[in-house]
DNA sequence: GATTGCACTTGACACCACGTCAAGTCGATG
DNA sequence: CATCGACTTGACGTGGTGTCAAGTGCAATC
């Protein structure tokens, strides 16, 4: 089926996602995503039956290339709380630039779709899941602040970590990416522990 | 030309402000306003030539109905820097239930429409101004802190203070608003002062 | 009392994306 | 050769926005 060794599929996939990049992410349409694949329209949707199917594909395909899972891995492997924490927001908030303009089309058209907000739920409950680990750590340490309780505290870590604060400092305030990583350090040890 | 005293074109505001309050912004349609004004749907273009012209409209009709201004000339009127930040921080964290059903719709369009976009970008400069002004006044006392410059910190605070924030705590989280509120404080406080 | 003007209604239409459908092409494989 | 699968082509339905043109009804004015 392929014509270099490489699926529709994975072409449709790659193409889009290089569109994502560059373009406007509300704006790319499905017709621009089929042309870029050198496709006919139809075959996208001979691959993915819906653009929110598409583009939640292509979340998965980045997540993949990207070794999310990798990344994420060294913030498991930290011994104490707080080099845990550093470790986690090191790992997610550099990769929220890699995501960002799959993460924003998925977004854009998250109001009018069902679908796509499921998705964009799903994923962010699984940061979530990533922020409760890292306040556990703390909380093993016995350096987690007790003012809010370990629920709030986690809903804080994890508001703080959101993309559109990631959108906000780095895109809307120019915030170069290394002071966006560090600005989070800090804040995330005052917000969350009892000793800074 | 008012049936009770009340202009037709104040009817489409209040009209669809209440729809707002009570549906999914994106999915409240031209027609369904229409039909909630009692008038019909191309009456409503005769007053508002488009969709993102007759939701800015709404928000200007809240702010003034809901006398924002009034809200904000406490925290303008705090002698100290650290009264000030609280009673901006309240001022404005109180203000964001009331206006977040019609922020939303605009919101969940701007992807899509230019003109929402600017409207929205201006109002959330306007907000930049507030929070620039509260870090200036705790620059004044000598008690905002020196590691992230004037400008960093406004970036910070302004963030902070994003809609989406709220929106990820208090519905999100399910954080009751005074939670909200008391929390962004100690947020705030912990991220621009030297002595906390 | 007729005329003009204004706010509004009615119903049709163009537009743009998404998504669907049916028929056809082309190459590989039995 | 027949068939199957991946893909193309072009037409169509749908839902929402915004436009257009003709009409209605009331009020102020002549």
């Amino acid at each position: 089926m392929p014509d270099d060794g490489v699926s529709t599929r994975e072409r449709i996939l790659r193409a889009c996602w290089a569109l994502l990049e560059q373009g406007q992410g509300a704006k790319t349409r499905m017709s621009d995503i089929a042309r870029a694949s050198g496709v006919s329209r139809q075959a996208v949707y001979l691959h993915f039956s819906t653009r929110a199917e598409l583009l939640i594909a292509v979340t998965r395909f980045v997540d993949a290339e990207s070794d999310i899972d990798a990344r994420l891995a060294a913030s498991r492997a930290a011994t104490s709380g707080l080099e845990r924490l550093d470790a986690f927001i090191e790992a997610w908030g550099n990769y929220i630039p890699v995501v960002h303009p799959v993460c924003r089309a998925l977004l854009d058209m998250a109001p009018g779709d069902e679908a796509a907000k499921l998705a964009w739920d799903d994923r962010m409950s699984a940061l979530r899941e990533g922020c409760m680990a890292a306040v556990s750590a703390l909380k093993a340490d016995g350096i987690l602040r007790d003012d809010p309780d370990d629920a709030a505290a986690t809903d804080l870590l994890w508001t703080l970590l959101s993309v559109r604060n990631w959108e906000s400092l780095v895109e809307g305030c120019n915030w170069p990416q290394a002071r966006y990583i560090e600005e989070m350090k800090r804040l995330a040890r005052q917000a969350l522990m009892s000793t800074g």
